[in-house]
DNA sequence: TGGCAAGCTCAAGCTAACTTCAGGTCTTCT
DNA sequence: AGAAGACCTGAAGTTAGCTTGAGCTTGCCA
């Protein structure tokens, strides 16, 4: 195959990417490229599954922190294989299982407001103090995490 | 009830919210507060409940926009009763539902994915073109929605 | 009548995840 | 060889949802 080295054009073309979201993901350190003599970037075709994956995981409500972090499952300096890739997809798969953990829990204690008819703070589960003041800090407080 | 009009402050402090965030969902909209002669905001004792189910649906993944949305079923001028309320709860399990329902589509195709081993932009359903192209334009696009 | 905590209004800052822009360099095709 | 189109870097801008800070005014208790 003499096309193994895609440049980032193409990349993006295939993933449906924006050529400057591969580049933040490459300055963030969730893809790695190669260089031509030029400084041109040059990707591996196995970088569209990893691109592909972070969508996906990205769609699933994953930030990119944590996105790196089921990346760092993968091996390093090799290509993965598809048995490398199976405890990510597999971990992925329960973070989704998380997540629908939760909505179920919400949804319960919703029904039980609409019973009561509270939605107060003294009465209701629903919101609970803990909870909310875990993200504290500056910037926005990301919620459903 | 001498005191059915709320500062601020004891607002804050009954809610969990911090002030700045009480003003900044005043600014936007999402609630509204009378003024003393000196210009100090006062509440209502319903605004306490429109605060808790603002907190809830964000928790629940919703943006501010949305939940302005779900308050605009409420009654203007008068405060709510919980009859008034059924609807919008219903409403936000409505919202739980398709979040849930998303997720568990989700799941079932990356059991696929697990399956064949794929991953791939070519094979995989996982990923296709047309639902991300969707939100498109500056700023960041939300995942999950 | 003090005094001081609690409020008020801008304006600017912060995170996440990118995009856009300006000004220049490679590649590739003819 | 020349030109068009793809790439590169670095800085600044964008949305969402708030927080922080500066500088000033109210409200309430002793």
């Amino acid at each position: 195959m003499k096309d193994d080295l895609i440049p980032i054009g193409e990349i993006a073309r295939r993933t449906g990417l924006a050529v400057s979201a591969i580049r933040y993901y490459e300055q963030r350190g969730l893809i790695v490229a190669e260089r031509t003599s030029g400084n041109q970037r040059r990707f591996r075709r196995a970088d569209i599954r990893r691109l592909s994956f972070i969508m996906i995981a990205q769609r699933l409500g994953l930030g990119l922190t944590e996105i790196e972090a089921e990346l760092a499952l993968l091996p390093k300096g090799r290509a993965p294989t598809v048995l490398d890739w199976q405890p990510v997809t597999r971990s992925l798969r329960r973070a989704i299982d998380l997540k629908i953990g939760l909505l179920n829990r919400a949804r319960g204690k919703l029904d039980d407001c609409i019973g009561c008819g509270c939605l107060s703070l003294q009465k209701c589960q629903m919101v609970n103090r803990g909870d909310m003041a875990g993200a504290a800090g500056p910037g926005p407080r990301f919620v459903l995490g």
